[in-house]
DNA sequence: GCGCTGACTGTCA
DNA sequence: ATGACAGCCAGCG
């Protein structure tokens, strides 16, 4: 584990229920504006349940991926936090 | 230390 | 508006 994964799943973690994130929102957060390929990539290897992966989606509105069921399973997960897509 | 990969993003055609 | 291309960053072999 390293700190950059680490500050990742703490800017998360911060994410309201029912809000969203896109992943380079995130990554500046961080303080590392522009590794929003770097923050999926944590998202994508790290499988972390006290992290809320779901919250993150693309900086275009669109869910993008997840590893827990693909992008139906987030949708279902967002839906019934409040998230509107 | 080098090069490839990926749940991304912004720009161009 | 939709699809293709290139740029960026951290992790892994």
């Amino acid at each position: 584990m390293t700190q950059f994964t680490t500050d990742v799943e703490e800017a998360v973690r911060s994410i309201p229920a029912g809000e969203v994130r896109s992943y380079q929102a995130v990554a500046r957060a961080i303080g590392r504006p522009g590794a929003a390929r770097a923050v999926a990539n944590v998202m994508a290897r790290n499988i972390d349940p006290t992290v809320p992966c779901h919250r993150v989606i693309r900086a275009d509105g669109k869910l993008g991926g997840y590893n827990r069921g693909g992008e139906e399973a987030k949708r279902a997960i967002l839906l019934s936090e409040g998230y509107q897509c």
